[in-house]
DNA sequence: GTGCGTGCAAAGACTTTGCACGTAC
DNA sequence: GTACGTGCAAAGTCTTTGCACGCAC
């Protein structure tokens, strides 16, 4: 159940990395004195195997079908280490609800949002990463990440 | 009070928009059969000098230093008015806080956040505007808006 | 005059936290 | 064996809602 290389391969999104996700988590808790529980493994698995975005309640539902019974608190609790880590990151489609995705060694994700249909659908967009880039440049920095959205409905 | 013409006008970010944005408003209450009260004037006027991103506290307490005493409850209705009107929209930068941009008649500001600072400083990327109505295109859709947020830090 | 709007306080939704018990290291 | 983690329930924060009174139309 720890081995989880972020090999999806041949999926176009992810960077070179061969580290599998797992040791990424492990380390970031070693380095911090914490530690590797069961349950920490296992909603990193639950998501690596979701591989879409989510929130709180779905992944809770997802272990429950996994019959793996885990706290909300600790889902929480676990959801913020992922995040510090940078194994996923906040989507933020609108404010009702934090939803989540994997970022660790992806492209960012960018979203096309249908405004008709509620409709969520995952786009590539490489030029923004020159795009970005240039911004940072200019203002002296160094891009970390980005978030792009377009909202768009039948024309 | 009610004279809040778009005409900030020599800001690159206003399209050729006339009408002042209380006319805005109060047509879309009309349309609706509501009522354009002072309390609604006065949120909306308090947005447009502010000029800025704000949430809801901060709208009350600007409200309160001109001596405007409106709930928050009232506040919150209005805004969700004030979205549906589309003179203004999220922002959504975490999902800590809900916060609020003046939109109507304006290119989508995009951002640059400051990671180690938390300072985010209004960029203005216009060839994204061609970018997302390719992709929608692409989809058979057409674009109403986008959200781009560059995250970055000293480098 | 009627119906919509406002303030207040209570309710709601999501998230965080204190505590006692359990477990990774 | 110790310190950190978990579940539970309670507390917190932001936002929404029910109700009685008041005002825009």
């Amino acid at each position: 159940m720890d081995l989880n290389p972020i090999a999806s391969g041949s999926d176009a999104n992810n960077l070179h990395v061969t580290e599998p996700l797992c040791a990424v988590f492990r380390r970031k808790l070693k380095d911090e004195g914490q530690k590797y529980t069961p349950e920490r493994a296992q909603i990193l698995d639950t998501i690596i195997q979701l591989d879409d975005i989510f929130d709180a309640e779905q992944l809770q539902a997802e272990l429950k079908g996994a019959s793996i019974r885990v706290s909300k608190a600790t889902i929480y609790r676990t959801l913020k280490l992922l995040q510090e880590a940078g194994i996923i990151q906040q989507v933020l489609v609108d404010s009702e609800l934090a939803r989540y995705q994997l970022a660790y060694g992806r492209r960012p994700r960018d979203l096309l949002i249908r405004l008709d249909t509620n409709e969520i659908i995952t786009i590539d967009a490489p030029e923004l990463i020159d795009l970005r880039n240039r911004i940072c440049s200019a203002h002296g920095l160094k891009a970390q990440g980005h978030r792009f959205q377009v909202f768009a409905a039948e024309g």
